[in-house]
RNA sequence: GGGUGCUUAGCUCAGCUGGUUAGAGCACUUCGUUUACACCGAAGGGGUCGAGGGUUCGAAUCCUUCAGCACCCACCA
């Protein structure tokens, strides 16, 4: 046997170890073929704005540990990983990194260059993410990794919203919408943060009312005063129109009647602001009310507000304020009046409600589907939402969640989706110029390569040509070049087919590229350079001049034979529908010219015709890379664009638990495929309590829709990290903020996998911090020990024995496997019902209290134990390896066997191991040796020192002598049959032990040492006593209770009696 | 305003459907180079289980009121 080195070193194995489990294919379900149930868990995606916090490490912990047990215990188990794109927060992090490095906006950028920026910060967060999760020993199966963006996810989105449209469940509307100033983008109530906040409260007079509010500035979109109607008050005012007098001159206003009004506040009337105030739009609605704007998406005034038009909100407050009070207008200001405020969760500005035109999910509306067990009698999205929790489809865990869903979706509003910003989703949605109805589109974008033709000899001289029967236009030596070093780049990827100008420098470029790519080739002579006229073999400066002084001539008409703007637009955009339409999905090379080249991107980018003229196109031998939806408009391509926006990040993630599911050559029709049939609906979801509402509830509306099933059957909410003092932790406060990183290079990740898995509860925050992962990577280093110790003293021999329960097995050996017996039973209940702190609770116990502290010091002594040491140990390992894979598994490595510890199985339960008599003698035997060295401690006896005692016992404990001299550190047992004189005394039941006081002690300190025992035995037999006497207790308490209670008191009283005697004697 | 959770040893927490002389880890005290481990071992000190009331033979555990802390939700302008 190898030396093991004394201390575990996490460094030296966990990578080793971690890519052997990689290379050998243990993560994929696949590979390890097991035959039970299907268990699945998708990973809650990461956003991909940076890097894992201790948040991250607490989920793949408890996931991984889920995993390995069900795989161990042979269930098909697939755990999935996954990105997120998390729209908004990654533009936000995209848009301060850029404005921090380059002082630049995202509109400075453009965006195209914008995006891509944040596909470059993606995919280095994505790097940094993927070697996180790693190196925590995630068990994920990266073969399935998939990213809200990426082309299958894509198409699910798309697809889910075109059936969503199609079911009138996705509208448009012009309603109000929570928007944020500083992002420029719409919000869901649930992006939305309240801030306690001291403001003014403001006292308007207000024509023949006096009202109260904070916002006086939105006087100017005032358009009516609403009332409780059970006010007395103001009941004959209702429905009559006033005229009020304001900063603007006067304006009219409706009285109306609203159950919102709440007549106890200010003086019960309101003034209503359709156009910026939730309640107030609520209430316009109601009351068919004229709804006016003025204030603007960057929160100013807009032009119908007089002289404060162009000022902020809260710059209109204090100049309107100002006049007000010029004209009379207030009648008094409260200074600090409590207000919430309600801020942008991303970015903490303040929020402005107003009126804008979004796309919605209506969650309300009833809908019917066939084939959907859900909706076939008609329901909305919400009462499946409600109903399958109800019924126990979907389990939470802890179930008090269940209260907090309920009361979240039941007062769900719509759902506004449409974000205006550009990392995203793009909604699939076009509009033609001419038609009213928006078209949705669920087609898969056709990918283009648009390569420029390498350098012909015109390009050198700088000529123009563009007449089809100059054919002898090739390419030059350098142009040649060029497009073979391209040929080199492209042959790598998938074309389908190529499409190209049927000029001769084109016809040359293909032939190049086709040498690698061999592909069809179509020549479509509505690929062709712009027909140059006159220009024919002219320079280009002159012909480009020649544009550029007139665009707008030229756009129309063909001055001097050439062929107008319009004209060659009009071919290229009919060529590109073509191809979008035989070739959607499909990936497609066109080979062309620099101004049809910037054409196609012109349709890509959706631009105005004096934008493309402006577009930069190709250097020759160069290409450019984009993506076209063919839509089915009939007004053709070339008058359609589509939709700015993007999708709230919240609608992919929604699918997340099925669209991952997906394969990956998807055809986009059914939601449907083997690993689906498999693996969903999946078995867990776990996740952190805060994002139930965000994330949770979604993925029940969606995929309750789409597929009509639960997206899982469970969901198991975990805490938030906290330091040690409870706060959340944070970079700004270094001293108590703990990186999971760090943490696993300091202590090792077993350490703090271990940390973040005991005492930790479903629902409840835990706590992190340092001493508490130093206390686990103690207990590793145990661990390791622990086996150390085995491997050492074992006979090589019986490394590989099979461990039979037989006769000759000794009291400890009774004990110890019956422990552990009860371990299994205990540990696999308790995984099993999600506590996995209890369960390591129990295994940390098992193995430092009874294997090492007792076992292993008793197989110091006893011999014949290496089969029943190696029987534990390789069982223990087994259990300990979902908590912490990396030490056992490097543990495993010197047990010899040929399969790792990873794929092997999970132990079992064996009744006939349980031994009641040997756990209790063992008790008995363990307390015998506690009160001796308890009187070894108390007498101040040198622990070196070997010591005679005298013990008064039955056969049983006598054949045990051995152990007891040995852990006790005892010279010499003497048995005895009656009590010796002058002697320390201990009792344990019916065993007596004596400590002969000769050599050892004073007499005084025995004497007082009995009597607080006396004392002490005196005050719980008192308590008994009380007990028994009572008559009710009697009658009423269980007889097993009644007859241990009875028990202990004899047992207490006979104690007493004998040490009374001793007592006396000493005395 | 509504809701949820927490309050047990100096600190961090276990104690499930009521019956142990109330537990663990860290910290603390004393002792210890026993050939697995000082990232260790042995022994020990320390709690009227937030407060009051109730149910019960019996309450840390169930009910109720209150207090403190934390979090979530809500359209008091």
């Amino acid at each position: 046997m190898k030396e093991l080195p004394k201390a575990y070193c996490p460094k030296d194995f966990e990578e080793k170890i971690y890519n052997n489990w990689e290379e050998k294919k243990f993560f994929n379900p696949d590979t390890i073929n097991n035959k039970g149930k299907a268990f699945s868990i998708v990973l809650p995606p990461p956003n991909v704005t940076g890097s894992l916090h201790l948040g991250h490490a607490a989920m793949l912990a408890i996931e991984d540990l889920m995993i390995r047990y069900k795989r161990m215990q042979g269930f098909d188990t697939l755990w999935l990983p996954g990105f997120d794109h998390a729209a908004i927060a990654t533009q936000n992090v995209v848009e301060k990194k850029i404005f921090n490095d380059e002082g630049k906006t995202r509109h400075d950028l453009g965006r195209e260059a914008f995006l891509n920026k944040v596909e470059d910060f993606v995919s280095q967060s994505k790097k940094t993410i993927t070697n996180q999760t790693r190196k925590m020993g995630s068990s994920v199966d990266w073969s399935r990794e998939t990213y809200t963006l990426d082309d299958v996810r894509s198409m699910a989105v798309r697809k889910v919203f075109k059936m969503m449209y199609d079911d009138g469940l996705v509208i448009r509307g012009n309603r109000i919408v929570n928007w944020c100033p500083r992002c420029h983008t719409t919000l869901a109530d649930d992006e939305i943060e309240y801030k306690e906040t001291k403001s003014k409260l403001y006292w308007l007079k207000y024509g023949p009312f006096v009202l109260a509010t904070t916002r006086p500035e939105t006087k100017l979109g005032d358009t009516a005063v609403a009332v409780n109607p059970k006010d007395k008050r103001y009941k004959s005012m209702i429905g009559k129109k006033y005229m009020i007098p304001g900063v603007l001159g006067e304006f009219e206003i409706t009285v109306v009647a609203d159950e919102a009004v709440d007549p106890e506040f200010g003086t019960g009337a309101v003034k209503v602001t359709p156009a910026h105030s939730l309640v107030d739009y609520e209430i316009a609605e109601r009351n068919e009310l004229p709804i006016k704007q003025i204030i603007d998406e960057d929160g100013r005034m807009m032009a119908n507000c007089g002289k404060y038009v162009g000022m902020t909100s809260l710059e209109a407050r204090e100049s309107i304020v100002k006049d007000m009070k010029a004209m009379g207008l207030i009648e008094k200001i409260d200074d600090d009046y409590d207000n919430k405020i309600s801020v942008c969760y991303r970015c903490k500005t303040v929020i402005e409600p107003l009126i804008s035109d979004q796309w919605f999910i209506d969650v309300n509306k009833k809908i019917t589907k066939k084939g959907n067990k859900y909706f076939s009698n008609g329901a909305s999205l919400k009462q499946v939402a409600i109903k399958v929790v109800k019924d126990k489809e979907i389990n939470i865990i802890p179930e008090r969640f269940e209260k907090v869903y309920f009361h979240w979706m039941e007062n769900l509003h719509n759902w506004c989706i449409s974000r205006q910003i550009w990392f995203g989703h793009q909604i699939p949605v076009w509009y033609d110029k001419d038609l009213k109805q928006p078209i949705i589109s669920d087609a898969k974008p056709t990918e283009i390569v648009l390569q420029r033709h390498g350098e012909a000899k015109t390009n050198e001289k700088g000529v123009l040509s563009s007449d089809i029967d100059n054919l002898e236009n090739g390419l030059t030596g350098t142009g040649k070049k060029q497009i073979k070093i391209m040929a080199e780049k492209l042959k790598n990827e998938k074309f389908d087919i190529i499409y190209a100008s049927d000029f001769s420098r084109t016809k040359e470029t293909v032939g190049i590229l086709n040498k690698e790519l061999k592909l069809k080739v179509i020549f479509d002579e509505r690929l062709r350079e712009v027909g140059v006229g006159e220009f024919e073999g002219k320079s280009v400066g002159d012909f480009v001049h020649f544009r550029e002084a007139d665009f707008e001539a030229w756009r129309n008409d063909s001055p001097k034979g050439i062929e107008s703007f319009l004209h060659q637009k009009k071919r290229v955009f009919s060529c590109l529908t073509d191809i979008l339409k035989k070739y959607s999905g499909k990936k497609v090379l066109v080979v062309s010219h620099g101004d049809v080249l910037r054409m196609a991107q012109g349709m890509h980018k959706n631009l105005t015709d004096e934008e493309i003229f402006k577009l930069g196109y190709p250097e020759t031998g160069e290409n450019i890379k984009i993506k076209l939806t063919n839509v089915e408009s009939p007004n053709g391509l070339e008058n359609i664009y589509q939709d700015s926006d993007t999708l709230d990040t919240w609608f992919s993630s929604g699918l997340w638990t099925f669209s991952t599911l997906l394969p990956e050559d998807w055809n986009g029709k059914k939601f449907e495929g083997k690993d689906m049939k498999r693996f969903h609906p999946t078995t867990v979801m776990e996740t952190g309590y805060d994002i139930l509402f965000f994330w949770v509830a979604r993925m029940i509306l969606m995929t309750t829709y789409v597929k009509g099933e639960v997206p899982f059957e469970n969901v198991y909410l975990h805490g938030l990290v906290r330091d040690k003092n409870g706060d959340k932790m944070s970079k700004s406060k270094p001293e108590t903020a703990i990186d999971p990183l760090q943490a696993g290079d300091k202590y090792g990740f077993d350490a703090v996998r271990l940390s973040l898995l005991i005492g930790n509860t479903a629902g409840n925050d835990i706590r992190l911090y340092d001493e508490k992962i130093e206390g686990y990577r103690n207990f590793v280093n145990k661990l390791w020990n622990i086996s150390r110790y085995i491997l050492m003293t074992l006979n090589p021999e019986k490394r590989d024995s099979k461990f039979e329960l037989n006769k000759n097995v000794s009291l400890s050996d009774r004990w110890i496997l019956s422990k552990f017996n009860t371990l299994i039973q205990d540990v696999t209940k308790m995984l099993d019902e999600y506590n996995f702190s209890g369960a390591g609770d129990l295994l940390k116990e098992f193995t430092w209290n009874d294997l090492a502290d007792w076992y292993l010091e008793i197989a110091k002594v006893e011999n014949d134990k290496d089969v029943v040491l190696i029987h534990i140990l390789k069982n223990l390992l087994k259990m300990w390896h979902p908590f912490m894979p990396f030490v056992t598994e490097a543990i495993w490595q010197n047990l010899g066997s040929e399969q790792e510890l990873m794929v092997s199985k999970f132990p079992q339960f064996d009744k006939k191991m349980i031994d009641k008599e040997g756990v209790k003698e063992f008790e008995q035997l363990q307390v015998v040796i506690g009160k001796i060295r308890n009187m070894r401690s108390e007498y101040k006896i040198d622990p070196a020192k070997k010591i005679k005692i005298q013990i008064k016992a039955g056969e049983r404990l006598q054949s045990q002598f051995g152990i007891i001299m040995s852990l006790a550190r005892l010279e010499k047992i003497e048995l005895v049959i009656e009590k010796p004189e002058k002697s320390a005394t201990a009792i344990v039941s019916d065993v007596e032990i004596y400590l002969p006081l000769a050599e050892l002690l004073d007499i005084d300190k025995e004497i007082e040492r009995l009597k607080s025992e006396i004392d002490n035995s005196k005050k719980y037999v008192l308590g008994l006593e009380k007990k028994l006497g009572n008559e009710e207790f009697m009658k009423n308490a269980p007889e097993l209770v009644v007859a241990e209670e009875q028990r202990k008191f004899n047992e207490a009283k006979e104690k007493i009696e004998k040490l009374q005697n001793q007592l006396e004697e000493l005395e």
